[in-house]
DNA sequence: GCAATGACCGAAAAGGTTTTCGGACCTTTC
DNA sequence: GAAAGGTCCGAAAACCTTTTCGGTCATTGC
């Protein structure tokens, strides 16, 4: 089991190698190697165990030139760091790993000109085709190249109606939350959410108000839009139960603004969720679990729209390239900060 | 302005094709796109406009296969999920893709076997080099294969001693934080930690105390090893305030731990940072800045971690291979919880 | 006018693999 | 014993770029 050391500088073994030393021409080797027909069982024995010998691995750039085509993908995101990303690129990572396709990381920092360096590096490596992530699902120009392979935007969708987006479903993700907070008994539900300037916040909201309508409620104030932070959640719900002392439900645009709510009830002697259940959205793990009680949330499935995406990509690279925008459904994860009526 | 329609289909424009319209050889094509000398300026004025009319791009995988180097690396990390292995990407991302250098992700969840898989397909793909990002700090077996390519670990150092690896230099951190809580008056400091297991959480509570000593002060109480999460900050910070009530500083093995201590710490009427000091360890941004005050914590420098770990990658590729393990340092970040003294 | 020099260009090989097609050899059948 | 057929193997082309080296042409100095 001894490691073998790395033999730095000793060229790695090619197909000659192999062929050379099972005594077979490459042709041959090659056929062996693939598992070709016309070769003779013990010839093909000979060439596998020569390859063994050698630790030959074929070079993916050779056979890659031949073929036409390199088995590889590039996954462009513009910011990492922000936690969207990151599951996006979980499952395209998983779908494509579980194939034999690798994936060319880049991250464009939300900047056009490095996003266009990046796309020219990744065409010259001929990648099979291209997922553009967003960082929040407002739709994002489409990229700024000719590109002459298929291209799938994940998250935030492409303005180009003919381009293939796919995102989460934030209008019905609004509708499921409102759906189970009445399923909870609630009837007097506010909704405090983040940025206005995020479509998410939008859409979210506008399906709240349609399964309130749908339900004969309807909600109680205004929709209360401010900054993704706990720091707000703390201060609208201080001016929600001012002006609404009856409220019991909250469903927050955000688990970040859910936490903040949650302090703020805490401090006004509010139970939760006997008093008022809360609801936040992203089932952002840290933040929902370590709430006191653990928060309900809204999962947008991203590691599921990024396989998506990646199933979307292969099909397009093998047939016909798909267009529209297509949506992944979102799902409830029920927790303590709901937990069905007092 | 009109974006060109992707030309699906039409192979891209090749060296050959640029000479044709060029009227050249594709070797002169070839000096002229590369600023190679003996061509004349005439010459290369029309090889660069055919190029640039066919949208040329030269093909990397021909030249990676003539020159033996693709530029190329790969990117092998443990957990895609787990919050370090993020911004180590990130960092190492930075450095390479300024270069001409592009990165191959695989995220091996943990599992030798899918590790394998990944590092096979990666030195088929011919890569100029590995970095291998673990999940803790905890030092892991290295590489299964022989590798032929240099290797640089990071966060996680490897268990073979002449390996490279770049890790944060934990121990250095905990006296840090002990030094800045001193600085801000206070003698009487405790800490609660996390996972016992985990080097990170023994090395910083070493340096910890090896910062007290050399002030003549000692640690209260025992370090409270536990787990990384709220609701453990919120339990060990109840236990030791019974225990300890004059505790006047309490140091956090992780942001999130020392939230809980600060819930705890506000709900039994401490004032922070008047009465008590808290700092956390991570500097996770959504955490820090959500606490109320905001949470003083250290800061691991991943990024550049991971900056550090590709230029180390880049002297090995080019050079020869550095040895051994190596350190970044990290850095206190102030805020609010540990405002001078009161 | 001729030789030497220099400037510029093109042919060809190399890099490693896959595939096609022709050829060699062995077996079978009349 | 010869032809036909089948089985297996190898030569060579193709993919695209870079680099080396030899060749062509014009210019210059005598």
């Amino acid at each position: 089991m001894a490691r073998t050391p790395a033999p730095r500088g000793t060229r790695a073994a090619t197909l000659s190698d192999v062929a050379r030393l099972a005594g077979v021409s490459v042709a041959t080797a090659s056929k062996a190697l693939n598992g070709r027909n016309h070769v003779h069982a013990q010839t093909r024995e000979r060439v596998l165990e020569a390859a063994a010998q050698l630790s030959f691995s074929p070079n993916s750039l050779a056979r890659g030139l031949l073929a036409g085509r390199t088995g590889t993908v590039g996954l462009l995101t513009s910011d990492l760091v922000g936690r969207f990303s990151l599951p996006i690129l979980m499952g395209a990572e998983d779908a494509f790993g579980a194939g034999q396709v690798s994936v060319f990381l880049c991250d464009a920092r939300g900047d056009a000109i490095r996003e266009r360096h990046h796309v020219q590096a990744l065409l010259s490596r001929r990648v099979d085709g291209l997922i553009v992530v967003g960082s929040s699902t407002n739709p994002r120009p489409p990229l700024a190249d000719a590109v002459d392979v298929p291209v799938v935007y994940a998250y935030a969708p492409s303005e180009a109606p003919e381009d293939l987006s796919i995102v989460p479903d934030n209008v019905n993700a609004g509708r499921m939350a409102v759906e189970h907070l009445i399923a909870c008994g609630r009837t007097r539900i506010a909704h405090i959410s983040g940025d206005r300037e995020y479509s998410a916040a939008r859409d979210r909201a506008a399906g709240a108000e349609a399964a309130l309508e749908a339900a004969g409620l309807s909600l109680v104030g205004e929709v209360a839009y401010g900054a993704w932070e706990e720091g707000w959640g703390r201060a609208a719900a201080g001016m929600l139960l001012d002006r609404e002392p009856d409220v019991d439900a909250v469903l927050c645009g955000s688990d970040q603004v859910a936490r903040g709510v949650l302090d703020t009830l805490r401090e006004r002697g509010r139970r939760v969720p006997e008093d008022v259940a809360v609801m936040g959205f992203d089932n952002w793990d840290v933040l929902a679990t370590g709430a006191r009680p653990q928060l309900t949330s809204v999962d947008m499935n991203l590691e599921e729209l990024g396989r998506a995406a990646a199933r979307a990509l292969f099909e397009a690279i093998d047939d016909e390239h798909g267009r529209g925008v297509h949506t992944v459904q979102c799902r409830v994860v029920v927790r303590g900060s709901t937990a069905s009526a007092g």
